[in-house]
DNA sequence: GAAAGAAGCTGAGGTTACCTCACGGTGTGG
DNA sequence: CCACACCGTGAGGTAACCTCAGCTTCTTTC
């Protein structure tokens, strides 16, 4: 009941994380971490990802990057191809089952974006997103 | 460069990590995590808090608010009393250490927040606030 | 005024998602 | 051609969670 912190910072905090909980749900179905889903956005963007690209997209340790590969190619999302041109690296690319979960999740996490942020008015939307944007990063 | 992401679910989750990395950041001084800093800024502000109470404070098991105020009990941060209404139940109370660590960490962390969000007029300061707390939660 | 059950904390042990370090295979600049 | 940097990964560690079981203590119910 007490919608209390005043403080921005703590909102910001609290706003992100009934996205996170609602993202979590949302690929529940799945059964894919966030990082996962992450993971098979990155690799399905363009074609053929280095573990070492992935893990700096990802912002984690290269040998981070190479378990979450593993879960991906487990689940039979991604592949491991040598790259041509530099035999010491792996390419990572989807599957057909990778694209099409990939493109699934997709689409779902954007209907449930959409649900959450139609509380807002399409000014406020756009006023938040100016907002967000000035404060993302330094 | 790519100020890419037109979504706003990701804006959020980015501005979030932004903060986020700077609560760390603030909080490095202390060697606190920061669910320990939450933690103790929960013991402090009322005296006498359970540990179930701190558990559903925080959102997690009750075995692991245990393990928080452990890390809390050893740097000499809190103590745990018998609650003299139920012998059951522990309460936690911040030491003088606890207090002023928690002042100082407040201190530190609104000093930065004020300074992040300082980049925003205070029009837009409430404005976001508004939004944010529209979105939280259900 | 027991006896049954619920509630409070924690020991034991597991999982997950990270990390560092070391190593073998591979490119590259002097 | 050689020293050095870089690529991915095995080995092993840590932090922060979790569940389950168990002990102690309320609380309720008959």
């Amino acid at each position: 009941m007490d919608d209390g912190p005043a403080d921005l910072g703590d909102l910001l905090m609290r706003a992100a994380r009934t996205l996170r909980r609602r993202w979590r749900d949302v690929l529940a179905p799945w059964d894919l971490s966030p990082h996962q889903a992450r993971a098979l956005k990155v690799v399905g963007a363009r074609d053929g990802v280095r573990l070492s690209e992935l893990a700096e997209t990802l912002r984690i340790a290269p040998r981070s990057a190479t378990e979450v590969a593993d879960g991906l190619q487990e689940r039979g999302l991604v592949e491991r191809t040598p790259d041509p041109d530099d035999r010491r690296a792996v390419l990572l690319r989807p599957t057909d089952e990778g694209r099409r979960i990939r493109a699934e999740v997709d689409r779902a996490r954007s209907a449930d974006s959409e649900e959450l942020f139609a509380r807002l008015s399409p000014g406020d939307r756009s006023t938040l997103a100016r907002l967000l944007r000035s404060l993302s990063d330094s």
